[in-house]
DNA sequence: AGCCAGGCTGACG
DNA sequence: CGTCAGCATGGC
């Protein structure tokens, strides 16, 4: 029986949404229809009752896990805005009360390298088997998981090893990636930077493209303003403004929402997936 | 059975 | 600078 020794109140605050819309890739939920998943080395089950968030750990932890659901930030303006929109009202209904998680710089970095030309199942997978092969094992609470790998890990791996876990021609990304990384290069310093300072910086890592950098930079460093265009948000783009492509969509979403400009690509994102937006012709 | 997926790399104009 | 073939893998 999981102990939940930790509430944590919220408003407009989606727990599934968030946890499945394809940010991250590490949640599991339960047979209990809780949630269980790992950020930082740090276990946790937790589960969603109206307003209130019941967490299996110590309540000390509590601003650590407020921070990575980002319970400080107020989403009603964000919704606000695009309930305005009789365009972007629709997507509030499968998507209102999600949030931009706050993970860790490292593992998103892998995460989203692994994301490429792939899709959500298949990313998952991966991630799922690279961590039961390099991850070390632990147990909380008579589950048994396993941690994300650490930098020197992945360094020291192989792509064959690699491969075997699914992640194709991206397997040397990844060696090449975690070398840097394990020779002490600072993710997180990359934080405090200038939009594009950060992302300069990303682009140099192996298997980091324009795309994979602004997923970095939204899900893992605070850049509210990032905003990836990937197959789907192209899609929705060109579907609730015609005539407006991927390359404008960026610079279009930074007009029209400002500093929500990440929260509501996420929100159009999960939008377009749920309504299985196929692609539209001219 | 193909087509597609949270695209990137390297080559070539 | 922009364009573009090729790419591993497996779910649908």
């Amino acid at each position: 029986m999981t102990k939940y020794n930790c509430t944590l109140k919220t408003s407009c605050f989606d727990l599934e949404r968030t946890l499945d819309c394809g940010q991250a890739f590490r949640w599991r939920k339960q047979k209990d229809g809780s949630w269980f998943g790992v950020v930082m080395d740090r276990p946790l089950f937790i589960k969603q009752e109206g307003a209130l968030l019941y967490l299996s750990c110590d309540p000390l932890d509590a601003p650590f896990w407020e921070n990575y659901f980002s319970l400080d930030r107020d989403y009603g303006e964000m919704e606000a805005l695009l309930a305005l929109d009789p365009r972007t009202a629709p997507a509030l209904s499968c998507s209102s009360g999600i949030r931009i998680l706050r993970q860790d710089p490292w593992e998103a970095l892998i995460s989203f390298i692994l994301s490429a030309n792939n899709n959500v199942k298949r990313i998952m997978g991966i991630i799922e088997r690279v961590c039961s092969v390099f991850g070390e094992p632990d147990e909380f609470q008579g589950k048994a998981y396993h941690k994300f790998p650490k930098p020197e890990v992945l360094a020291a791996s192989s792509p064959e090893q690699l491969k075997d876990c699914g992640a194709g021609y991206r397997a040397p990304y990844i060696v090449e990636t975690s070398k840097r990384i394990a020779e002490g290069y600072d993710l997180p310093a990359l934080r405090t930077m200038e939009f594009a300072d950060a992302k300069k910086k990303l682009l140099t890592f192996k298997g980091v493209g324009p795309k994979v950098a602004e997923c970095i930079m939204l899900f893992s460093m605070d850049f509210d303003q990032a905003f990836p265009v990937d197959v789907w948000v192209k899609r929705i783009s060109a579907y609730l403004y015609p005539g407006e492509d991927g390359k404008k969509a960026a610079k279009a979403a930074a007009e029209r929402f400002g500093v929500w400009a990440g929260a509501a690509q996420q929100y159009l994102f999960h939008y377009a997936r749920t309504m299985g937006l196929k692609e539209i012709d001219a």
